[in-house]
Formats: C-alpha cells, structure tokens, sequence
DNA sequence: TAAAAAATAGCAATCATTCGCAACAAATGC
DNA sequence: GCATTTGTTGCGAATGATTGCTATTTTTTA
C-alpha cells in the first residue's frame, strides 16, 4: 500500500481515494486487462462513491504517468492494464474472452527490421491474435464463470 | 465495371448504386484505407446523394461479404481498404498518416506457433506498427499533401 | 403493372468517452 | 489558524463514431 503511494507520488499525482482503489483495483490479479466500464463495476460493489468520469480521468492520467498500458483489443472499448511488467503481445479467445500473454522476440526484432527498411522510427505497436480455445470444455467453462 | 456487378452479385448483394458508387471509390488508388466518413466526402464531392448510414451499412455489408477488411489503426475509427490482396499488415506514421503495407513470413509463422503452443486455433491477427517518418521533409510534405 | 421484397435517406438513438462546472479538498502564504 | 490558490471529483451535458427506426423509394416477382 505504501508501494502504491510512492507511485502515485512519483507520477506527480496526488494521493486521493479514487486514485488508490482504482490502483488496488488493477492489482487485484483477476483484473488484468480491464475496461474502464469493469473499473466502475468493481467500484461499485464496493460501494465506493467513484464516478464512472472519474474513472475515465483517473485511468488517462495513470496512462499518460506510464502506470498503465492502454490495450485496443476488438469490441471497441479501451482495456488497460498495469504497466509493470515486460513488454508482451496479447492472444484472445474471440469465445470466452480469455486473455493470453505472450512474448516473441523473433516478431519484436522482425518488426524493427520491418520499421528499418521503409526507414521509419518505430515507437510502439499493438500484436493482437485472435482465435478459438481448442479445448470446448474449458473454453464454455471460461465464458461462463466470467459473466 | 463489369467486374465490380460481378463482386457484387457474387456477394448476393444488388447492383445499387449507391454500392457502385462506393466499390468504385474504394478502387481508387488514393483511397486505400478509407475511413467511412472519407468514404462519405468524396460522394459528396461527386454530388451523390447517398446518406452516410448508407455508407455504413454499405461498408458492413462489403465487411461480411469479404470485399473490403476492417482495420482498427489508433484515433478509434474504422479504415477499410479492399480485401482483394494478399494478407499484409500496416505501419503508420504518426506525424503524417502515412500508411505502408509489409508482410513477413517469419511473424507470420510465429504466430500460429504462439497460437499453437497456446491451444488456440488463431481465425485472425491484427499488428499495427507506429513510428515516425525519418525523412523529414518527406513526412511534411506528405502530412501537407494530404491535409 | 400491381403486389411483395429489398434498399435507402434522414434523423433519432446508442455507446464509449470527454467536457464544463459547481462543490470539495489539499497545499500554500502569512 | 484562516484566506487563497490549485488540484480533484461528481454529475450531467456534449461529443464523435456508429447503428436503429421508419417512411419512402427502388427493384423484383408474378
Ligand atoms: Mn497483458
Ligand atoms: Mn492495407
Ligand atoms: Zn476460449
Ligand atoms: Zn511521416
């Protein structure tokens, strides 16, 4: 918790209770890859007084702080997640909505030869790959327990 | 034109004009990746009178039928280009739009690896890259150049 | 060519997201 | 401590992209 603190901190930001429980939100490992609709949901079984606005703001802020990453997985809507961790690319079963990390890097070297070659600075990139769990059973299962 | 009735036909879709009209503009070379609203500007341009839900639906109907693909690039619009090329993927300048085409047997393989080593059968992947022009003046130019 | 089916234009509605602003809260100056 | 400035929040209105509704028009069918 005070790890939480010292980030806002570090971010400029100032410590207030919207910001805390969104980030203790995100840390919570079933909240990998939300939305923001999913942030306000949380909240609300919480019985937190959050506006779903204030989720909005307080999600851009720590995005443009760097303290999450910001996702366009199809569907629409924005997911984000906590940027702590290594850079990966996201696999997502189109069925259950199961969300599989991954990390390649032959395709991350193959991209900046890509970027090279029409001479152009690559500053970031979005990898997403779609498909089917091939096992049913669990695939139904997910999509079940998940709403 | 003839060609075009025939994509049409083969699609079970009418000959109207209205998609004419909008399969015509896609096959324009200066419009690749077009936007639904760019779609929408150059029929007004040709003093066709055809509603921009039209255009909408016109494009999702091209969408199901598999003559244009749907691209997500960053800014949340949907950009279409005609489906009629070999799969390829995008790297877009983001000072001056410039979009360039790749494709790379290498990502492409690891990919299905990826897809496979995760029990997933992929249906469809998309992988944008973003970066920024080297070329300068180049990029200024084509920025000006296209508005 | 009249009746039935498909497609369109214009506009209302929706969805995700942002804005505007008044009410609050925290930090600063004295 | 108290007034002032500065940062935050809640809530409803506004926005931009896209879709839905429906009366009207066009096309197809018989
Ligand atoms: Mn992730
Ligand atoms: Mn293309
Ligand atoms: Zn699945
Ligand atoms: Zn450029």
């Amino acid at each position: 918790m005070a790890d939480q603190n010292a980030e806002l901190k570090k971010a400029g930001l100032k410590i207030t209770l919207p910001r805390i429980k969104i980030l203790a939100i995100l840390q919570e490992p079933e909240n990998e890859h939300v939305s923001a609709e999913d942030v306000y949901k949380v909240l609300l079984e919480q019985h937190e007084e959050i506006g779903l606005a204030t989720v909005y703001r307080v999600l851009n802020q720590f995005d443009d702080a760097g303290i999450v990453t910001r996702h366009h997985f199809e569907g629409g809507k924005s997911v984000f997640e906590l940027a702590h961790k290594k850079h990966h690319d996201h696999l997502v079963c189109l069925k259950c909505g199961k969300v599989v990390e991954f990390e390649d890097d032959v395709i991350e070297q193959r991209q900046l030869n890509v970027a090279k070659k029409h001479n152009i600075k690559l500053t970031n990139h979005s990898l997403y790959l779609y498909g089917e769990c091939n096992d049913q059973e669990a695939c139904e299962k997910y999509r079940v327990d998940n709403l």
